[in-house]
DNA sequence: GGAAACCTTGTAGCGGCATTAGAGTCAAGC
DNA sequence: GCTTGACTCTAATGCCGCTACAAGGTTTCC
């Protein structure tokens, strides 16, 4: 299998299966006379492990902790279920603070219903006041952050 | 007002305010013979209103736009209504993703409420299963994306 | 034998800063 | 006057998880 039929498989770019193997997630492939990767099987599995692992949002290093579980079964998975509950933690806060984001939004929002000068925009004229009275930090960065999509 | 008063005074890194007038989000200060920077008080109201804006999650972009509107205020905020709306749009959206994220990892978590051999553990068979069936691209990348805190 | 479709390595870019390095400035205390 | 420490300056680099080049080599199909 080439690297090309790889991606197709997993669907998956082909930049991104060589970063995985520069990140060391996937193992070095064998290489074919003209230089091409050469995959097998267990590639393909251990990809689609890795980008099921993504579509649940984890971390390329709370993967890589999961396959060093993989690779060594003999460990507790005491640890497994912890870095579960952490990400899922992780999540649920995200979501709580988006909440009260969407909340804070809709209020601004409301401030203007008609079409008139910026000047006299009450969305604009709040956004002034808000800012005044002290400004907090803004929301978390890192993993998760993303409101918009991008693909 | 040096810099570092600036950014007491606005809750805010020296280095993020040198960043915003490298970006044109701050006009650029005036230098004392030291070559320092010298604030006056129009520019802790604009970083005020910069930094409002960036605690409800609008990136820099967005910001910019709003600046602009506050700087030629003859326009019209219909615009302004309607990039809040996009961003509301784009909260909201990201929120209904993480709770579907969320079911699935609290499901997945049920799998295994035992300490045992990895090997025979449920979430990394079902990791693994699922894995195989077909994996979804990942969530959505971008401006919102973060489920980590970050700071 | 020529074009299209694949593969290779290497480098740079995204956002919004944070961090570091290396140098200059300033006020206070001795 | 000299040292100490807190501040300031510029410029470069790092973060995350890729993505998108660029410039070449290989394979495959017609």
């Amino acid at each position: 299998m080439k690297i090309g039929q790889l991606a197709d498989a997993a669907h998956t770019q082909t930049e991104t299966i060589r970063y995985y193997e520069r990140e060391g997630l996937l193992p070095s492939a064998a290489r074919s006379p003209a230089n091409y990767r050469v995959y097998e099987d267990r590639h393909l599995k251990r990809l689609a492990f890795i980008r099921h692992c993504r579509s649940l949002d984890m971390t390329l290093d709370e993967i890589r902790i999961l396959l060093r579980f993989k690779d060594a079964p003999s460990g507790n998975c005491v640890e497994v279920n912890g870095l579960l509950d952490q990400h899922i933690g992780h999540v649920a806060g995200r979501i709580r603070e988006l909440k009260v984001l969407e909340t804070e939004l809709r209020r601004l929002r409301k401030q203007c219903d008609r079409a008139h000068l910026t000047a006299d925009c009450g969305i604009m004229s709040e956004l002034d006041k808000a800012a005044l009275e002290q400004s907090r930090p803004p929301p978390a960065r890192g993993k998760l952050a993303h409101i918009r999509g991008a693909h």
